[in-house]
DNA sequence: TATGAATGAGACTTCATTCAT
DNA sequence: GATGAATGAAGTCTCATTCAT
């Protein structure tokens, strides 16, 4: 589950993180490739329909024709580009990754700079902003946990992508320690960073600002005990 | 959502834990108390069966019927016990909530009277052992996650215990620091070593112990910050 | 496909009939065995209706909800009896062999005891009037070849018992016959006549009476010329 | 439905034939007709890919699209050929029937002068052979027997041909049997003759070989005891 | 004319829940 | 009370056909 190497190349890291990006690659789970602006503007419309109504009402409960009527899609078009409901919930799951992957792309070159203390502050401000767009996040896949194998890998990959990130920067930074530890340091800070961020979103507002600081505090602290 | 309250009584703890325990109350969801030995071994039959089914196939992908097969009860009889199918996950969600009261229960004594980190080390391994011993608490009740509001009370409650406890502990060891931060420094730690330690169970063996450690590091090293 | 023995006695020919009648047996495809009579009434309701709609409209044309309205019976109901649409068909199959069985069943000890010629002139006139009362039999089926191997056996074995009621026959009367011939013969004459008698339903009074007529006069010849 | 008649002309065989061969008069079902080479291709290349689809899956499980896909022809063009999906059926039926003419055509002269007997021995061979060729003749049609009063027409029309030659032939060799006994005679032969050679396609090959032996005993006997 | 994306009625099937026995 | 057959609303998905481009 972890690539376990010793990398000494910064551009490794996004190497790593174009692994499952995807670029220009063909979508996998779409029936048919949007060619058009049309089509592609409407499978957009239905995700994002399909986005809110996940989140609303959750997955089970959201009907594939309860999506189209809110896409304002006839059915029978959802399913030229879905070939069922699953895949629309695997098709935004690949959407917020490459939103994911997006997000931190745009930081690479500031977060390659960066020592491994400002580097986590910084990724946890990034998280809890793209949290906060996207709260559909989490919420949607907490439900099918279990149920979707395909889904889990999206969802693993993406925080495999910030793992590796973290696991390349120790191992730059800290060569000292062993990359078992890189593996377990990383594992722990995007797990933990990521479920108390989540968390902070459902809290009142002073609650949630304040949990973003613990976070912080949390996660430098841990970083200082190996590190410092 | 919290019960902001500086306590010094060690009972009080107890009583918070009682909130939702309910011992004696009529217990919520169920349409009828079962008096008869017979009646409490079939739900209990009932419960049982629908753990395994939730764990293995999802709440949603459970039919009552499949449930009522599996306990060896009529269906009619199961109807008869719960008033729906969401009572049945309430009831389980209680069995838990129950069964991790018990846990810190017996460990109360040995708890109140530890100084905060190796109550909160001690707090880990029983944790740990919990979910080793009930894989499905947290399973389930992610698939449920933001559409059954009754559950998420249960949920919360369950957690509520742990941040109340360790708030009590907090502000009986370091009164000098805000009941915020109380707050805040107990919703970190129960959070952030709950996700751990869950994610930690679908680790191969090594790795899996690693991470119950690395939890410990995490969760003193935070406090330590704050205590030290 | 064609069971090839020397047989001299002339009970094996119920025994070779009772094969796939499967008297008392569990019936397949059914999903629950209906005990009651309210049950066994409502599935030859169902039957009964599925059967006009079958031939009227044929088997794709004719919708389960359509069936479940004509049977006056909701459709969640016909779903416990039959697994699908395609289990009423077969059920329906089921039905048309026993009934075929029964009728052979009735005549079996007259035509036992008959010399060959007679034997076949009455088993084409009880053909005749089966088909006469059962106009479903061949139509239904038709539509299906091909497509449904586990009806293809039904279908298959209701003429596999004639035939080897024949072969029985002939074995009896001529052991100086091949058993091939003895095999060749009967499997000619069968479908001869099962085709012959089909189409001669859909034709006007008269000529349907002369058809009747020529297919024993078929048959007959065609035995003459071996046994003559 | 049987054109009766007197006839002693020979020429007249071909003329029965021609009525529904529709040579040169418009092929109907069609929706337009192809002029192009490439037109005409494209209808064939339909054809084609149906046939074999219709043969494997049957005509319900066979989707228009299916079709024009494997044909590699655009739906919608498709579309300007055939009005519907049972046009393409019917234009299948009329292409087998004049596949069927075609056949018969050839061998016109040289069955004219025979004697009856021989006649029909050589018709069991044709009729043997061409099924061979396109086995799924009886096949696609029998899906549809009873559902497509369009078909049955044309389906009745191919074994017209070969009754009202065989009439022919009976009213030339032996003028002092009725009519209608022309008629019954060569319904029954040609029916007869129809159903065992296409069951005999199924069997294996020795017992296939057989079988077509024992349906020219059949149908020479059968004449025989009319006309010896 | 040629194309193929778009359409939506309607098919099959499920399953939580009830209620007559 | 105990049972389990009965219920039917509602879900997912298909596919013949059209029509804008």
């Amino acid at each position: 589950m972890f690539v376990k190497q010793n990398v000494s190349n910064t551009h490794l890291c996004l190497e790593v993180i174009d692994i499952m990006a995807g670029s220009g690659s063909k979508t996998p789970g779409m029936r048919r490739q949007p060619r058009q602006a049309r089509s592609q503007e409407r499978v957009n419309q239905i995700l994002d329909v399909a986005e809110e109504l996940f989140i609303r009402q959750g997955y089970t409960a959201t009907t594939t024709n309860a999506i189209a009527v809110g896409a304002k899609v006839p059915i029978g078009s959802l399913y030229q580009f879905f070939p069922d409901k699953a895949a629309i919930l695997q098709a935004l799951a690949l959407r917020y990754t490459e939103q994911f992957h997006q997000c931190f792309t745009e930081l690479a070159t500031e977060l390659a700079s960066l020592p491994l203390a400002p580097y986590v502050e910084r990724m946890i401000e990034v998280t809890d902003q793209f949290f906060r767009e996207h709260p559909g996040y989490h919420a949607i896949f907490m439900e099918v946990q279990g149920t979707m194998p395909e889904l889990e890998q999206l969802d693993e990959a993406a925080d495999a992508q910030l793992i590796q990130a973290i696991v390349l920067s120790l191992s730059q930074h800290y060569p000292e320690l062993d990359p078992q530890d890189h593996q377990a340091i990383a594992f722990v800070l995007v797990k933990a960073i990521g479920t108390l961020l989540w968390l902070s979103l459902s809290q009142e507002a002073t609650f949630q600002q304040r949990l973003v600081a613990e976070t912080k505090r949390l996660a430098l602290n841990y970083l200082q005990s190996y590190l410092g």
